[in-house]
DNA sequence: GTCTATAACGAGATAGAC
DNA sequence: GTCTATCTCGTTATAGAC
């Protein structure tokens, strides 16, 4: 895990870098080892001494993701102000995925869940936990400034977005089209900040 | 294609039964002919005998399920008066396909989308085209006659509708847990009948 | 840490008999 | 329409040399 130089991104960051853009593309029922070693012009004993296993890896291609998606939103917490302007951050980081052609690695492993070794299934929902108590916070503070104007549990809020963004993306994606997504995530964050 | 008996449910309709199924569960890349063959206890030559390939298979998959869901819309058309009424039994139709432990099969579809062939590509874009459009038609309705209410045009608020349903069963899906579906329908189509 | 070689298995598909 | 047998290829993974 050391790498040999300390400015040299190691060989398992740059592993994870192309498995994690294929498990977003295609999948994870539709990339292997030989996607990955062929693309690093590695062999695939290579990528076992990494990671032993597929499942191994998948495992680590979701810790590191929840970790930067994490970093992002202290950021947000960091330099934005207004809980509105912290949900349009929120999802401006599913817009630029999409802008990428990918999907969220997580909304991707929901799709594939039923096919997932347990550990992966346990590091999937956490994503989607963790999502879901910043969002409910964020709508919290907007409810009680009177910014952010919603019925009901800021839980159920929040799993709103979450779906909704992630299904915005899975709809958007296969037209190519980044417009479809903001069409529909302003409608969604709209209704949340409608002057009434 | 003919059956042997008129009373018979033939050996294409059960092959697509069970492919349905294991797509909507599985996904396009995680099920085999053996897996079908090995339900339907037939050997695998005989299902290449009723669908040449698995690109084949697909079609027919998307083709028959995209049928279903129009009738399923017809059927709303002709017995739900209100175009409220009619969004609510949009959302059942996902409701009941999550509490099938299933995806839309579109929806898992969708997420594969990169990895199928182009006539599939083709017929799941046609299957979102058809419920834009059908959602539309009810928006508007819905908008003359004051029962409904959204800003922008019935397009956009359509496509919100859609991503964000599909986006409901794709996260309640892992928990198994439909009233995590419920809550985020409720909030996503509330939005639009909400006395202002 | 990376390699060549290979094992063990499952995938999609075809040939040809019945 | 369905079968057995088989082919070819890709996949995950391991053994053992360097």
């Amino acid at each position: 895990m050391v790498a040999a130089q300390s400015n040299e991104v190691g060989t398992a960051a740059r592993i994870l870098d192309v498995a994690e853009q294929l498990v977003q593309v295609r999948g994870f029922n539709a990339f292997s080892y030989a996607d990955v070693a062929a693309e690093l012009k590695i062999s695939k004993p290579a990528l076992h001494y990494h990671f032993a296993g597929k499942g191994e890896l998948g495992e680590a291609l979701i810790t590191r993701y929840a970790e930067h998606f994490r970093l992002a939103l202290v950021d947000l917490d960091a330099n934005v102000t207004t809980p509105a302007d912290k949900l349009k951050g929120y999802a401006a980081l599913y817009r630029d995925v999409l802008h990428r052609r990918r999907m969220c690695l997580c909304g991707m492993l929901a799709a594939d869940y039923q096919t997932l070794p347990q550990a992966m299934q346990a590091l999937v929902i956490g994503f989607f936990d963790f999502n879901e108590s910043w969002l409910a916070s964020v709508l919290d503070e907007g409810a009680a400034d009177g910014t952010l104007r919603f019925d009901g549990p800021s839980r159920d809020v929040a799993r709103m977005i979450i779906g909704g963004l992630e299904g915005a993306v899975l709809v958007a994606r296969p037209y190519d089209d980044v417009s479809r997504f903001d069409a529909a995530a302003a409608n969604l964050l709209g209704a949340l900040t409608r002057t009434v």
